[in-house]
DNA sequence: CGACAGAAATGACGTATGTCAAGCGATCTT
DNA sequence: AAGATCGCTTGACATACGTCATTTCTGTCG
Protein backbone atom coordinates (compact mmCIF):
# COMPACT_ATOMS: atom_id res chain seq x y z
CA UNK A 1 0.00 0.00 0.00
CA UNK A 2 1.27 3.50 -1.01
CA UNK A 3 -0.42 5.44 2.48
CA UNK A 4 2.25 7.43 3.83
CA UNK A 5 3.79 10.61 2.59
CA UNK A 6 6.81 11.68 4.25
CA UNK A 7 8.12 15.11 4.06
CA UNK A 8 10.36 15.81 1.10
CA UNK A 9 8.26 13.42 -1.10
CA UNK A 10 5.67 14.74 -4.00
CA UNK A 11 1.85 14.89 -2.28
CA UNK A 12 -0.10 11.63 -3.26
CA UNK A 13 -2.24 12.06 -6.27
CA UNK A 14 -6.14 11.91 -6.45
CA UNK A 15 -6.66 8.49 -6.59
CA UNK A 16 -8.21 8.17 -9.71
CA UNK A 17 -11.75 6.35 -9.69
CA UNK A 18 -14.36 6.37 -11.96
CA UNK A 19 -16.70 4.11 -9.88
CA UNK A 20 -19.77 6.88 -9.13
CA UNK A 21 -22.30 4.43 -11.22
CA UNK A 22 -25.77 3.03 -10.18
CA UNK A 23 -28.80 1.28 -11.28
CA UNK A 24 -29.88 3.99 -13.45
CA UNK A 25 -26.65 6.18 -13.73
CA UNK A 26 -23.59 5.85 -15.07
CA UNK A 27 -20.19 6.68 -14.10
CA UNK A 28 -19.88 10.32 -15.35
CA UNK A 29 -16.53 9.86 -16.93
CA UNK A 30 -17.79 6.54 -18.63
CA UNK A 31 -16.72 6.79 -22.30
CA UNK A 32 -20.52 5.68 -23.08
CA UNK A 33 -22.16 8.22 -20.16
CA UNK A 34 -22.43 10.58 -23.20
CA UNK A 35 -24.65 7.83 -25.40
CA UNK A 36 -27.54 8.52 -22.54
CA UNK A 37 -27.38 11.39 -20.33
CA UNK A 38 -25.94 14.28 -22.79
CA UNK A 39 -27.93 13.00 -25.19
CA UNK A 40 -31.15 13.47 -23.34
CA UNK A 41 -32.26 10.07 -23.57
CA UNK A 42 -35.24 8.75 -21.47
CA UNK A 43 -35.31 6.19 -18.53
CA UNK A 44 -36.84 3.19 -20.68
CA UNK A 45 -33.61 3.06 -23.10
CA UNK A 46 -31.09 4.20 -19.88
CA UNK A 47 -32.41 0.91 -17.90
CA UNK A 48 -32.11 -1.35 -21.44
CA UNK A 49 -28.60 -0.32 -21.70
CA UNK A 50 -28.06 -1.02 -17.89
CA UNK A 51 -29.46 -4.74 -18.42
CA UNK A 52 -26.74 -5.39 -20.62
CA UNK A 53 -24.05 -3.96 -17.76
CA UNK A 54 -22.22 -6.40 -15.73
CA UNK A 55 -19.83 -4.95 -13.18
CA UNK A 56 -16.83 -7.57 -12.66
CA UNK A 57 -13.41 -6.98 -10.57
CA UNK A 58 -11.79 -6.56 -8.58
CA UNK A 59 -8.76 -7.80 -10.82
CA UNK A 60 -5.02 -7.26 -8.85
CA UNK A 61 -2.05 -5.98 -10.19
CA UNK A 62 -0.90 -8.61 -12.97
CA UNK A 63 -4.11 -10.43 -13.64
CA UNK A 64 -5.50 -11.07 -16.55
CA UNK A 65 -9.06 -9.65 -17.84
CA UNK A 66 -8.51 -11.41 -21.01
CA UNK A 67 -6.05 -13.17 -23.00
CA UNK A 68 -5.16 -13.28 -26.37
CA UNK A 69 -7.66 -15.81 -28.00
CA UNK A 70 -10.58 -15.86 -26.11
CA UNK A 71 -13.61 -15.81 -27.39
CA UNK A 72 -15.06 -12.39 -28.60
CA UNK A 73 -18.42 -11.33 -25.82
CA UNK A 74 -18.08 -8.55 -24.28
CA UNK A 75 -16.19 -4.97 -24.48
CA UNK A 76 -15.22 -3.73 -20.87
CA UNK A 77 -14.88 -0.12 -19.46
CA UNK A 78 -12.61 1.06 -17.26
CA UNK A 79 -14.33 1.92 -13.94
CA UNK A 80 -10.93 2.06 -12.20
CA UNK A 81 -7.25 1.82 -11.57
CA UNK A 82 -5.15 0.87 -14.73
CA UNK A 83 -4.91 -1.42 -17.74
CA UNK A 84 -2.29 -2.79 -20.19
CA UNK A 85 -3.00 -4.16 -23.35
CA UNK A 86 -0.39 -6.16 -25.53
CA UNK A 87 0.45 -9.01 -28.02
CA UNK A 88 3.55 -11.26 -27.78
CA UNK A 89 4.86 -12.43 -31.09
CA UNK A 90 5.99 -15.28 -32.35
CA UNK A 91 9.45 -15.13 -30.41
CA UNK A 92 7.46 -14.28 -27.30
CA UNK A 93 8.34 -10.95 -26.91
CA UNK A 94 6.03 -8.60 -25.28
CA UNK A 95 4.23 -5.89 -27.18
CA UNK A 96 2.35 -3.19 -25.36
CA UNK A 97 -0.21 -1.66 -28.03
CA UNK A 98 -1.90 0.72 -24.77
CA UNK A 99 -2.76 1.88 -21.49
CA UNK A 100 -6.37 2.21 -20.63
CA UNK A 101 -7.57 4.60 -17.63
CA UNK A 102 -10.96 4.61 -15.94
CA UNK A 103 -13.41 5.77 -18.01
CA UNK A 104 -11.94 4.29 -21.17
CA UNK A 105 -13.07 1.17 -22.80
CA UNK A 106 -10.92 -1.86 -24.17
CA UNK A 107 -11.53 -5.01 -26.47
CA UNK A 108 -12.81 -2.86 -29.26
CA UNK A 109 -9.81 -4.48 -31.42
CA UNK A 110 -11.47 -8.30 -30.93
CA UNK A 111 -14.66 -7.22 -33.13
CA UNK A 112 -13.12 -7.91 -36.57
CA UNK A 113 -11.22 -11.47 -35.31
CA UNK A 114 -14.18 -12.50 -33.13
CA UNK A 115 -11.59 -13.10 -30.72
CA UNK A 116 -9.21 -10.87 -28.61
CA UNK A 117 -5.74 -10.04 -30.41
CA UNK A 118 -4.03 -9.46 -27.41
CA UNK A 119 -3.72 -9.58 -23.20
CA UNK A 120 -5.32 -7.17 -20.88
CA UNK A 121 -3.87 -7.17 -17.72
CA UNK A 122 -4.35 -4.74 -14.76
CA UNK A 123 -1.56 -2.93 -13.38
CA UNK A 124 -3.46 -2.19 -10.14
CA UNK A 125 -6.27 -3.22 -8.20
CA UNK A 126 -9.28 -2.67 -11.16
CA UNK A 127 -12.76 -2.40 -11.48
CA UNK A 128 -14.73 -2.88 -14.99
CA UNK A 129 -18.17 -2.69 -16.41
CA UNK A 130 -18.25 -5.46 -18.60
CA UNK A 131 -20.78 -4.91 -22.00
CA UNK A 132 -22.39 -7.86 -24.20
CA UNK A 133 -21.08 -6.71 -27.33
CA UNK A 134 -23.97 -9.21 -28.88
CA UNK A 135 -26.80 -7.17 -27.03
CA UNK A 136 -25.12 -3.66 -27.55
CA UNK A 137 -25.14 -4.48 -31.30
CA UNK A 138 -28.41 -5.15 -30.62
CA UNK A 139 -29.27 -2.28 -28.37
CA UNK A 140 -27.54 0.03 -30.76
CA UNK A 141 -29.67 -1.00 -33.85
CA UNK A 142 -32.48 0.67 -31.80
CA UNK A 143 -30.74 3.61 -30.77
CA UNK A 144 -28.56 5.25 -33.22
CA UNK A 145 -26.88 7.18 -30.32
CA UNK A 146 -25.15 3.83 -29.04
CA UNK A 147 -24.67 3.18 -32.81
CA UNK A 148 -22.88 6.22 -33.43
CA UNK A 149 -20.93 6.23 -29.97
CA UNK A 150 -19.19 2.81 -31.16
CA UNK A 151 -18.50 3.84 -34.19
CA UNK A 152 -16.83 7.07 -32.86
CA UNK A 153 -15.08 4.92 -30.08
CA UNK A 154 -13.44 2.07 -32.76
CA UNK A 155 -12.80 4.85 -34.91
CA UNK A 156 -11.30 6.91 -32.48
CA UNK A 157 -9.02 4.20 -30.98
CA UNK A 158 -7.74 3.84 -34.29
CA UNK A 159 -6.73 7.06 -34.67
CA UNK A 160 -4.05 6.99 -31.71
CA UNK A 161 -3.10 3.77 -32.90
CA UNK A 162 -1.86 5.55 -36.19
CA UNK A 163 -0.13 8.48 -33.67
CA UNK A 164 2.47 6.12 -32.59
CA UNK A 165 3.26 4.11 -35.81
CA UNK A 166 5.19 7.49 -36.54
CA UNK A 167 9.33 7.89 -36.72
CA UNK A 168 9.93 10.46 -33.98
CA UNK A 169 13.12 10.27 -31.77
CA UNK A 170 13.13 9.42 -28.11
CA UNK A 171 11.95 12.73 -26.68
CA UNK A 172 9.40 13.58 -28.88
CA UNK A 173 7.93 9.99 -28.10
CA UNK A 174 8.31 10.46 -24.66
CA UNK A 175 7.37 13.98 -24.37
CA UNK A 176 3.90 13.08 -26.57
CA UNK A 177 3.28 10.22 -24.22
CA UNK A 178 3.35 12.22 -20.82
CA UNK A 179 1.27 14.88 -22.90
CA UNK A 180 -1.05 12.58 -24.09
CA UNK A 181 -1.53 10.51 -20.49
CA UNK A 182 -1.90 14.40 -19.09
CA UNK A 183 -4.63 15.31 -21.17
CA UNK A 184 -6.37 11.70 -20.81
CA UNK A 185 -6.65 11.83 -16.89
CA UNK A 186 -7.62 16.00 -17.07
CA UNK A 187 -10.37 14.73 -19.63
CA UNK A 188 -11.97 12.44 -16.92
CA UNK A 189 -11.60 15.01 -14.57
CA UNK A 190 -8.19 13.85 -12.29
CA UNK A 191 -5.49 16.17 -12.54
CA UNK A 192 -3.45 17.33 -15.75
CA UNK A 193 -0.01 17.67 -14.10
CA UNK A 194 0.26 15.33 -10.97
CA UNK A 195 -0.36 11.81 -11.66
CA UNK A 196 1.05 8.11 -10.67
CA UNK A 197 2.51 6.21 -13.38
CA UNK A 198 0.72 2.66 -12.58
CA UNK A 199 2.89 1.21 -15.50
CA UNK A 200 6.74 0.29 -15.16
CA UNK A 201 9.71 1.93 -17.16
CA UNK A 202 9.92 -1.14 -18.94
CA UNK A 203 6.32 -1.13 -20.15
CA UNK A 204 6.55 2.59 -20.95
CA UNK A 205 9.80 1.67 -23.45
CA UNK A 206 8.15 -0.83 -24.72
CA UNK A 207 5.14 0.62 -25.49
CA UNK A 208 7.68 3.39 -27.14
CA UNK A 209 9.47 1.44 -28.81
CA UNK A 210 12.28 2.23 -27.22
CA UNK A 211 14.93 0.20 -24.42
CA UNK A 212 14.18 0.91 -21.16
CA UNK A 213 17.40 2.34 -20.58
CA UNK A 214 16.55 5.15 -23.09
CA UNK A 215 13.16 5.64 -20.84
CA UNK A 216 15.18 6.32 -18.18
CA UNK A 217 17.93 8.74 -19.71
CA UNK A 218 15.18 10.88 -21.17
CA UNK A 219 13.64 11.29 -18.14
CA UNK A 220 16.71 12.01 -16.22
CA UNK A 221 16.89 14.70 -19.12
CA UNK A 222 13.56 15.90 -18.88
CA UNK A 223 14.48 16.65 -15.04
CA UNK A 224 17.23 18.37 -15.04
CA UNK A 225 15.39 20.57 -17.94
CA UNK A 226 12.57 21.04 -15.62
CA UNK A 227 10.22 20.00 -17.72
CA UNK A 228 8.85 17.54 -14.78
CA UNK A 229 9.73 16.33 -11.40
CA UNK A 230 10.06 12.44 -11.11
CA UNK A 231 10.66 10.55 -7.61
CA UNK A 232 9.68 6.90 -8.42
CA UNK A 233 6.27 7.07 -10.41
CA UNK A 234 4.65 10.11 -9.05
CA UNK A 235 4.99 12.35 -11.53
CA UNK A 236 4.38 16.28 -11.74
CA UNK A 237 4.44 18.05 -15.04
CA UNK A 238 6.37 21.04 -14.35
CA UNK A 239 6.23 22.90 -17.96
CA UNK A 240 3.14 20.64 -19.92
CA UNK A 241 3.35 23.11 -22.42
CA UNK A 242 6.96 22.72 -22.69
CA UNK A 243 6.66 18.83 -23.47
CA UNK A 244 3.69 19.39 -25.84
CA UNK A 245 5.72 21.37 -27.92
CA UNK A 246 8.45 18.54 -27.86
CA UNK A 247 5.73 16.24 -28.45
CA UNK A 248 3.60 18.21 -31.28
CA UNK A 249 4.15 16.41 -33.69
CA UNK A 250 2.86 13.15 -32.60
CA UNK A 251 -0.42 14.86 -31.45
CA UNK A 252 -3.57 15.23 -32.98
CA UNK A 253 -4.68 18.40 -30.37
CA UNK B 1 1.07 3.69 -70.85
CA UNK B 2 2.79 0.28 -69.69
CA UNK B 3 2.14 -1.45 -73.07
CA UNK B 4 4.97 -3.20 -74.67
CA UNK B 5 6.34 -5.95 -73.48
CA UNK B 6 9.89 -6.78 -74.78
CA UNK B 7 11.26 -9.87 -74.10
CA UNK B 8 13.51 -10.33 -70.99
CA UNK B 9 10.98 -8.27 -69.00
CA UNK B 10 8.54 -10.03 -66.46
CA UNK B 11 5.15 -10.31 -68.04
CA UNK B 12 2.90 -7.75 -67.36
CA UNK B 13 0.62 -8.63 -64.67
CA UNK B 14 -3.29 -8.46 -64.65
CA UNK B 15 -4.70 -5.44 -64.34
CA UNK B 16 -6.10 -4.78 -60.68
CA UNK B 17 -10.11 -4.03 -61.34
CA UNK B 18 -12.96 -4.73 -59.02
CA UNK B 19 -15.21 -3.51 -60.90
CA UNK B 20 -18.37 -5.69 -62.84
CA UNK B 21 -20.76 -4.23 -60.19
CA UNK B 22 -23.87 -2.93 -61.53
CA UNK B 23 -27.31 -1.29 -60.51
CA UNK B 24 -28.27 -4.30 -58.30
CA UNK B 25 -25.19 -6.11 -57.63
CA UNK B 26 -21.66 -5.49 -55.99
CA UNK B 27 -18.68 -5.45 -57.58
CA UNK B 28 -17.47 -9.13 -56.36
CA UNK B 29 -14.52 -8.07 -54.60
CA UNK B 30 -16.19 -5.04 -52.76
CA UNK B 31 -15.14 -4.90 -49.21
CA UNK B 32 -19.62 -4.56 -48.35
CA UNK B 33 -20.70 -7.17 -50.97
CA UNK B 34 -20.36 -9.45 -48.57
CA UNK B 35 -22.94 -7.54 -45.95
CA UNK B 36 -25.68 -8.46 -48.52
CA UNK B 37 -24.92 -10.94 -51.26
CA UNK B 38 -23.15 -13.34 -49.05
CA UNK B 39 -25.61 -13.26 -46.31
CA UNK B 40 -28.98 -14.02 -48.19
CA UNK B 41 -30.62 -9.75 -48.44
CA UNK B 42 -33.22 -9.72 -50.79
CA UNK B 43 -33.53 -6.88 -53.22
CA UNK B 44 -35.47 -4.37 -51.41
CA UNK B 45 -32.66 -4.14 -48.93
CA UNK B 46 -29.83 -4.62 -51.85
CA UNK B 47 -31.46 -1.47 -53.76
CA UNK B 48 -31.43 0.48 -50.58
CA UNK B 49 -27.66 0.16 -50.20
CA UNK B 50 -27.48 0.72 -53.80
CA UNK B 51 -29.18 3.98 -53.33
CA UNK B 52 -26.89 5.63 -51.05
CA UNK B 53 -23.50 4.71 -53.95
CA UNK B 54 -22.31 6.74 -55.79
CA UNK B 55 -20.01 5.88 -58.49
CA UNK B 56 -17.01 8.80 -58.87
CA UNK B 57 -13.77 9.06 -60.68
CA UNK B 58 -11.53 8.86 -62.72
CA UNK B 59 -8.98 10.24 -60.17
CA UNK B 60 -5.71 10.47 -61.96
CA UNK B 61 -2.10 9.47 -60.38
CA UNK B 62 -1.64 12.46 -57.72
CA UNK B 63 -5.41 13.78 -57.62
CA UNK B 64 -6.96 13.66 -54.30
CA UNK B 65 -9.83 11.67 -53.11
CA UNK B 66 -9.82 14.16 -49.96
CA UNK B 67 -7.45 16.15 -47.97
CA UNK B 68 -6.75 16.87 -44.12
CA UNK B 69 -9.58 18.52 -42.25
CA UNK B 70 -12.37 18.13 -44.99
CA UNK B 71 -16.10 17.28 -43.45
CA UNK B 72 -16.26 14.07 -43.32
CA UNK B 73 -19.74 12.65 -44.92
CA UNK B 74 -19.01 9.83 -46.63
CA UNK B 75 -16.73 6.53 -46.75
CA UNK B 76 -15.10 5.39 -50.42
CA UNK B 77 -14.73 1.64 -51.90
CA UNK B 78 -11.85 1.35 -54.16
CA UNK B 79 -13.12 0.04 -57.42
CA UNK B 80 -10.14 0.50 -59.46
CA UNK B 81 -6.12 1.88 -59.04
CA UNK B 82 -4.54 2.25 -55.66
CA UNK B 83 -4.83 4.82 -53.07
CA UNK B 84 -2.48 6.18 -50.56
CA UNK B 85 -3.04 7.88 -47.59
CA UNK B 86 -1.29 10.16 -45.25
CA UNK B 87 -0.93 13.07 -42.95
CA UNK B 88 1.59 15.88 -42.98
CA UNK B 89 2.97 16.64 -39.21
CA UNK B 90 3.23 20.16 -38.16
CA UNK B 91 6.91 20.43 -39.52
CA UNK B 92 6.09 19.48 -43.32
CA UNK B 93 6.47 15.81 -43.00
CA UNK B 94 4.38 13.72 -44.96
CA UNK B 95 3.70 10.46 -42.93
CA UNK B 96 2.05 7.39 -45.77
CA UNK B 97 -0.74 5.50 -43.49
CA UNK B 98 -1.65 3.00 -46.02
CA UNK B 99 -2.00 1.80 -49.54
CA UNK B 100 -5.33 0.45 -50.80
CA UNK B 101 -6.11 -1.73 -53.25
CA UNK B 102 -9.58 -2.19 -55.14
CA UNK B 103 -12.12 -3.91 -53.21
CA UNK B 104 -10.47 -1.93 -49.60
CA UNK B 105 -11.99 0.98 -47.74
CA UNK B 106 -10.46 4.29 -46.75
CA UNK B 107 -12.24 7.30 -44.80
CA UNK B 108 -12.89 4.99 -42.16
CA UNK B 109 -10.80 6.98 -39.49
CA UNK B 110 -12.53 10.35 -40.03
CA UNK B 111 -15.57 8.82 -38.05
CA UNK B 112 -14.24 10.34 -34.91
CA UNK B 113 -12.53 13.70 -35.82
CA UNK B 114 -15.82 13.87 -38.29
CA UNK B 115 -13.51 15.18 -40.71
CA UNK B 116 -11.00 13.77 -42.73
CA UNK B 117 -7.43 13.53 -40.49
CA UNK B 118 -5.19 12.28 -43.30
CA UNK B 119 -4.83 12.92 -47.21
CA UNK B 120 -5.90 10.30 -50.01
CA UNK B 121 -4.02 10.74 -53.38
CA UNK B 122 -4.72 8.28 -56.16
CA UNK B 123 -1.30 6.47 -57.40
CA UNK B 124 -2.42 5.65 -60.70
CA UNK B 125 -6.02 5.69 -62.68
CA UNK B 126 -8.64 5.36 -59.56
CA UNK B 127 -12.40 5.02 -59.77
CA UNK B 128 -14.30 4.58 -56.26
CA UNK B 129 -17.92 3.61 -54.80
CA UNK B 130 -18.63 6.62 -52.64
CA UNK B 131 -21.12 5.73 -49.72
CA UNK B 132 -22.69 8.36 -47.68
CA UNK B 133 -22.30 7.93 -44.33
CA UNK B 134 -25.01 9.34 -42.18
CA UNK B 135 -27.44 7.24 -45.20
CA UNK B 136 -25.16 4.29 -44.63
CA UNK B 137 -25.50 4.71 -40.52
CA UNK B 138 -29.10 4.95 -40.77
CA UNK B 139 -29.14 1.79 -43.20
CA UNK B 140 -27.06 -0.04 -40.22
CA UNK B 141 -29.98 0.85 -37.88
CA UNK B 142 -32.19 -1.37 -39.98
CA UNK B 143 -29.66 -4.00 -41.10
CA UNK B 144 -27.50 -5.53 -38.46
CA UNK B 145 -25.68 -7.29 -41.26
CA UNK B 146 -24.39 -3.51 -42.45
CA UNK B 147 -23.70 -2.46 -38.84
CA UNK B 148 -21.63 -5.72 -38.40
CA UNK B 149 -20.39 -5.18 -41.70
CA UNK B 150 -19.02 -1.88 -40.55
CA UNK B 151 -17.86 -2.14 -36.86
CA UNK B 152 -15.66 -4.69 -38.46
CA UNK B 153 -14.12 -3.09 -41.00
CA UNK B 154 -13.18 -0.49 -38.73
CA UNK B 155 -11.95 -2.85 -36.22
CA UNK B 156 -9.71 -4.84 -38.76
CA UNK B 157 -8.44 -1.34 -39.95
CA UNK B 158 -7.47 -0.99 -36.10
CA UNK B 159 -5.63 -4.10 -36.09
CA UNK B 160 -3.75 -3.25 -38.99
CA UNK B 161 -2.24 -0.25 -37.61
CA UNK B 162 -1.08 -1.66 -34.89
CA UNK B 163 0.68 -4.19 -36.72
CA UNK B 164 3.47 -2.03 -38.09
CA UNK B 165 3.77 -0.19 -34.83
CA UNK B 166 5.73 -2.73 -33.84
CA UNK B 167 9.55 -2.16 -34.01
CA UNK B 168 11.33 -4.47 -36.52
CA UNK B 169 13.96 -4.33 -38.38
CA UNK B 170 14.16 -3.48 -42.24
CA UNK B 171 14.22 -6.95 -43.70
CA UNK B 172 11.09 -8.05 -41.52
CA UNK B 173 9.02 -4.91 -42.35
CA UNK B 174 9.90 -5.06 -45.76
CA UNK B 175 9.13 -8.55 -45.84
CA UNK B 176 5.75 -8.35 -44.09
CA UNK B 177 5.17 -5.52 -46.67
CA UNK B 178 5.26 -7.68 -49.83
CA UNK B 179 3.28 -10.44 -47.98
CA UNK B 180 0.32 -8.28 -46.71
CA UNK B 181 0.16 -6.88 -50.13
CA UNK B 182 0.39 -10.45 -52.11
CA UNK B 183 -2.33 -11.84 -49.44
CA UNK B 184 -4.67 -8.48 -50.25
CA UNK B 185 -4.19 -9.46 -53.86
CA UNK B 186 -5.16 -12.70 -53.26
CA UNK B 187 -7.85 -11.91 -51.98
CA UNK B 188 -9.24 -9.82 -54.25
CA UNK B 189 -9.18 -12.82 -56.74
CA UNK B 190 -5.19 -11.17 -58.64
CA UNK B 191 -1.86 -13.06 -58.35
CA UNK B 192 -0.74 -13.19 -55.48
CA UNK B 193 2.60 -13.70 -56.53
CA UNK B 194 3.09 -11.57 -59.14
CA UNK B 195 2.24 -7.71 -59.17
CA UNK B 196 2.71 -4.08 -60.12
CA UNK B 197 4.03 -1.73 -57.16
CA UNK B 198 1.85 1.13 -57.73
CA UNK B 199 4.17 3.39 -55.26
CA UNK B 200 7.40 4.75 -55.33
CA UNK B 201 10.24 3.00 -53.47
CA UNK B 202 9.81 6.64 -51.18
CA UNK B 203 6.28 6.14 -50.64
CA UNK B 204 7.16 2.49 -49.52
CA UNK B 205 9.99 3.35 -46.86
CA UNK B 206 7.77 6.42 -45.52
CA UNK B 207 5.20 3.68 -44.89
CA UNK B 208 7.32 1.43 -43.43
CA UNK B 209 9.25 4.48 -41.23
CA UNK B 210 12.63 3.36 -43.43
CA UNK B 211 14.98 5.75 -45.83
CA UNK B 212 14.29 4.99 -49.67
CA UNK B 213 17.94 4.13 -49.58
CA UNK B 214 17.20 1.17 -47.09
CA UNK B 215 14.41 0.12 -48.83
CA UNK B 216 16.64 -0.21 -52.36
CA UNK B 217 19.35 -1.93 -49.88
CA UNK B 218 16.73 -4.69 -48.67
CA UNK B 219 14.88 -5.31 -52.18
CA UNK B 220 18.64 -5.85 -53.63
CA UNK B 221 19.68 -8.15 -50.62
CA UNK B 222 16.16 -9.95 -51.54
CA UNK B 223 16.51 -10.28 -54.97
CA UNK B 224 20.30 -11.40 -54.47
CA UNK B 225 18.91 -13.85 -51.85
CA UNK B 226 16.35 -15.34 -54.77
CA UNK B 227 13.43 -14.61 -52.64
CA UNK B 228 12.04 -11.55 -55.45
CA UNK B 229 12.67 -10.89 -58.85
CA UNK B 230 12.32 -6.77 -59.42
CA UNK B 231 12.29 -4.98 -62.45
CA UNK B 232 10.95 -1.56 -61.96
CA UNK B 233 8.16 -1.89 -59.99
CA UNK B 234 7.42 -5.49 -61.18
CA UNK B 235 7.13 -7.45 -58.54
CA UNK B 236 7.81 -11.02 -58.56
CA UNK B 237 7.45 -13.41 -55.39
CA UNK B 238 10.20 -16.50 -55.71
CA UNK B 239 10.01 -17.46 -52.69
CA UNK B 240 6.65 -16.78 -50.51
CA UNK B 241 7.50 -18.65 -47.67
CA UNK B 242 10.51 -16.94 -47.23
CA UNK B 243 9.60 -13.85 -47.52
CA UNK B 244 6.53 -14.73 -44.62
CA UNK B 245 8.89 -16.40 -42.42
CA UNK B 246 10.93 -13.04 -42.52
CA UNK B 247 8.28 -10.85 -41.60
CA UNK B 248 5.85 -13.32 -39.13
CA UNK B 249 6.42 -11.20 -36.50
CA UNK B 250 4.89 -8.47 -38.25
CA UNK B 251 1.61 -10.57 -39.64
CA UNK B 252 -1.28 -11.73 -37.94
CA UNK B 253 -2.28 -14.98 -39.87
C1' DC C 1 17.15 11.46 -81.36
C1' DG C 2 19.23 13.82 -77.55
C1' DA C 3 18.59 16.33 -73.40
C1' DC C 4 16.58 16.54 -69.21
C1' DA C 5 14.29 15.21 -64.77
C1' DG C 6 12.98 12.11 -61.50
C1' DA C 7 13.40 7.50 -59.53
C1' DA C 8 16.36 4.14 -58.01
C1' DA C 9 20.80 1.98 -56.69
C1' DT C 10 25.14 2.11 -54.41
C1' DG C 11 28.93 3.73 -51.46
C1' DA C 12 31.00 6.37 -47.43
C1' DC C 13 30.20 8.05 -43.08
C1' DG C 14 27.76 9.76 -38.73
C1' DT C 15 24.65 9.09 -34.95
C1' DA C 16 20.66 7.83 -32.13
C1' DT C 17 19.54 4.27 -29.73
C1' DG C 18 20.10 -0.62 -28.47
C1' DT C 19 22.98 -3.84 -25.76
C1' DC C 20 25.86 -5.14 -22.07
C1' DA C 21 27.37 -4.41 -17.53
C1' DA C 22 27.68 -2.48 -12.98
C1' DG C 23 25.63 -0.30 -9.02
C1' DC C 24 21.96 1.44 -6.02
C1' DG C 25 17.88 1.57 -3.35
C1' DA C 26 13.60 -0.39 -2.19
C1' DT C 27 10.84 -4.45 -0.81
C1' DC C 28 10.30 -9.20 0.38
C1' DT C 29 11.93 -13.65 2.35
C1' DT C 30 14.03 -16.59 5.58
C1' DA D 1 19.43 -8.71 10.17
C1' DA D 2 21.32 -10.76 6.16
C1' DG D 3 20.37 -12.08 1.76
C1' DA D 4 17.77 -12.29 -2.47
C1' DT D 5 15.07 -10.05 -5.90
C1' DC D 6 13.32 -6.45 -8.62
C1' DG D 7 12.94 -1.92 -10.64
C1' DC D 8 15.54 1.83 -11.91
C1' DT D 9 19.65 4.55 -13.13
C1' DT D 10 24.00 5.39 -15.26
C1' DG D 11 28.16 4.45 -18.08
C1' DA D 12 30.83 2.26 -21.99
C1' DC D 13 30.46 0.37 -26.28
C1' DA D 14 28.34 -1.61 -30.69
C1' DT D 15 25.39 -1.32 -34.65
C1' DA D 16 21.46 -0.71 -37.70
C1' DC D 17 19.93 2.67 -40.05
C1' DG D 18 19.74 7.56 -41.56
C1' DT D 19 22.10 11.19 -44.14
C1' DC D 20 24.85 12.84 -47.76
C1' DA D 21 26.90 12.29 -52.20
C1' DT D 22 27.52 10.10 -56.61
C1' DT D 23 26.15 7.28 -60.31
C1' DT D 24 22.92 4.75 -63.14
C1' DC D 25 18.66 3.93 -65.10
C1' DT D 26 13.99 5.12 -66.97
C1' DG D 27 10.64 7.68 -68.96
C1' DT D 28 9.26 12.33 -70.93
C1' DC D 29 9.31 16.09 -73.93
C1' DG D 30 11.02 19.21 -77.03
Amino acid sequence: MRRNNPAGRLPEPPNPIADDGDETHFCRTCAFSGACISEGYGKPELLELHCLVEHVGPFHAGEHIFRTGDPFRSIFAVRAGTVKTSMVDPEGHEQVLGFYLPGEVIGLNAIYPDQFPCDAVALDTAYFCRFSFPAMSALATRMPAVQQRLFRLISKELGMATLLAGDHNADMRMAAFLTDLAARYEERGFSGTRFHLSMSRGDIANYLRLAAETVSRVLSRFRQQGLIELEGREMLLRDPEGLRQIGKNLLSH
